[in-house]
DNA sequence: CCTGTGATCGTCT
DNA sequence: GACGATCACAGGT
């Protein structure tokens, strides 16, 4: 598996989020084809980082190619991978592939909703806050593309209470891996 | 399949 | 002091 070019995360954040779908992702032994993703820019309400830098998000300021990872209505983590200043991609699904029986014994169950959302892929792939502002082509991760291009649906993200127009949500088209239909 | 709800705590106002 | 880039589970359709 041959890792990602070199500057791939250095450009327009929806770029990089739509061409992420179709790459694995993995973290140790556990890993999974990314499904669906979503882009957060600095000019943008919805992003963390639309108010500046501050101690939570850091990393999005860190430049391109390193992990944002932050908890989630204090229960879970979320993974994002950073691109230009103040912008990076949320991972929201991803087809399990590599490791599945670790990833079922962390997550303590099995099938369809194993990697399929942010919180969930988390728990499954074994992130957390420890990971936070580290460099996505150094070990544990491993980034490199397995498939695609893919279809490629846009819609409104999910979740959020403003910029919720901005069709900036891209799933990979008739996955069955999705954490809800695009 | 769908909708509603409680859990739980760091971050920013 | 309010509010989440969420999830699992319960209950009804």
């Amino acid at each position: 598996m041959p890792g990602l070019e070199t500057g791939f995360f250095d450009r327009e954040v929806t770029a990089v989020a739509r061409d992420l779908l179709g790459v694995l992702l993995a973290v140790g032994e556990t890993g999974g084809v990314v499904v669906e993703t979503e882009a957060y820019d600095a000019m943008d309400p919805a992003s963390h980082s639309f108010r500046g830098r501050t101690a939570r998000n850091g990393s999005m300021f860190r430049g391109p190619g390193h992990a944002y990872v932050y908890r989630s209505y204090g229960i879970h983590w979320c993974f994002n991978v950073t691109c230009r200043a103040g912008s990076a991609v949320l991972i929201r699904a991803v087809e399990p592939m590599e490791g599945i029986a670790p990833m079922e014994a962390r997550r303590g169950m099995a099938g369809r909703t194993l990697c399929s959302g942010p919180g969930r892929l988390c728990q499954a792939l074994g992130i957390t806050g420890a990971m936070d502002g580290l460099r996505l082509d150094v070990a544990p991760f491993r980034m490199g593309r397995h498939r695609g291009p893919a279809g490629i649906v846009a819609g409104p993200r999910i979740g959020i209470t403003k910029g919720v127009e901005t069709p900036w949500r891209f799933c990979e088209a008739g996955s069955g891996w999705l954490s809800r239909g695009c």
